[in-house]
DNA sequence: TGACGATATCGATATTTGTCAATACCATTT
DNA sequence: AAATGGTATTGACAAATATCGATATCGTCA
């Protein structure tokens, strides 16, 4: 595959896998989560575990620290909020109501 | 990679790659382009921005239809709802401010 | 310190992916 | 019908990826 750049495009290959989906999925859930429960939710085996977790905390998705003998992970708000941004920024058909509602946000569009 | 069945991976791993978010990009600018003008805007070969254009067509984002001698692509309006669903659940902690500004729209959540 | 449970890294492998040249296909025009 | 311009498909190849067993690292506890 090409070397990813754009950091956008980073970003969402983080989250382009079922595994890190469902990962990311269990984080949403609460404020953070062990590591130790991930290989539970998916049929996969701990390095593989491993290595996915390591792909979301390169690509900015998750933070982690040691807590006691255990590593705890959690989303980091600003990936969730840049995902958010680029999903807004696909969908001008869907922004065009809301246009169309509050006019006065372009006044010579 | 693993054969992908979750459909919303199989989403995600449609835009994740630069020059398929620059098409999509592209293609949020206006109601339809030609694939034509795709060549233009990424630095890749014609048959490179075919093959990405499938990618983009077999994970649902996008839809064709031939004008005259061009394909013309457009955005799937689902596709990109789908995505912002998912932006959604993944930001739970960012709902709720939104959740207390707007209580009306969820009585009893 | 030594054993133990949890997590990360290493090494290897099969599969997938992105890329392009060559070529085929399709609609329009001459 | 032949030529032309735009688009898709084929075939091939290098690079990236997902996966796992074996092993290393790290914290804790006896």
């Amino acid at each position: 595959m090409k070397r990813v750049v754009d950091p956008d495009a980073l970003l969402l290959q983080g989250a382009a896998d079922p595994t890190r989906l469902a990962i990311l999925r269990q984080l949403a859930g609460g404020p953070s989560v062990c590591a130790c429960d991930f290989t539970a939710c998916c049929e996969v085996a701990q390095p593989t575990v491993s290595h996915h977790l390591k792909v979301l905390r390169e690509s900015g998705w998750v933070s982690s620290e040691r807590r006691a003998s255990n590593v705890h992970y959690r989303l980091r708000p600003e990936a969730v909020e840049r995902f958010r941004a680029i999903a807004g920024e696909l969908a001008p058909a869907l922004r065009a109501p809301v246009a169309r509602l509050l006019p006065v946000l372009e006044p010579r569009a």
